[in-house]
DNA sequence: GGATTGACCGGAA
DNA sequence: GTTCCGGCCAATC
């Protein structure tokens, strides 16, 4: 099949289709993108995104607790500032890109499916 | 075909 | 709040 030719799988494709359809402000979490595809796993989306994700607003998928990808705090947390997206109060005034976390209970893009 | 990797998840300590 | 661990599954080697 595809993956040699650095073109996404059948697999990928649903990810990606799905991702680029989550609204701005709202996220998705990983296990969030599989079970309304209803194929694959958490971890399996976090390889699709790492792999084809660049086309995508992949700051848009999260992970389950609210923190942001993996290696890529920086640009997300830019990208959820400048669209609105509900994050979670900090107390104190610093405030670090590793620290910040999406507010899941508001956040979370429901019509999806 | 098998082994390893990882932008994960949920529970346990 | 944190770290640790087993399970998970597509992509990659």
């Amino acid at each position: 099949m595809r993956g040699r030719d650095g073109l996404p799988t059948s697999f990928a494709e649903d990810v990606l289709d799905l991702s680029s359809r989550i609204p701005q402000g709202r996220v998705l979490s990983y296990g969030d993108v599989a079970a309304v595809l209803g194929s694959g796993g958490a971890r399996a989306v976090g390889t699709v995104m790492a792999r084809f994700g660049s086309d995508v607003p992949w700051w848009r998928v999260v992970r389950s607790d609210g923190h942001l990808p993996a290696g890529h705090e920086r640009e997300a947390l830019a990208r959820h500032l400048a669209e609105g997206t509900p994050l979670v109060r900090r107390r104190g005034p610093t405030i670090v890109a590793r620290d910040r976390r999406i507010d899941m209970s508001r956040a979370r893009w429901t019509d999806a499916g």
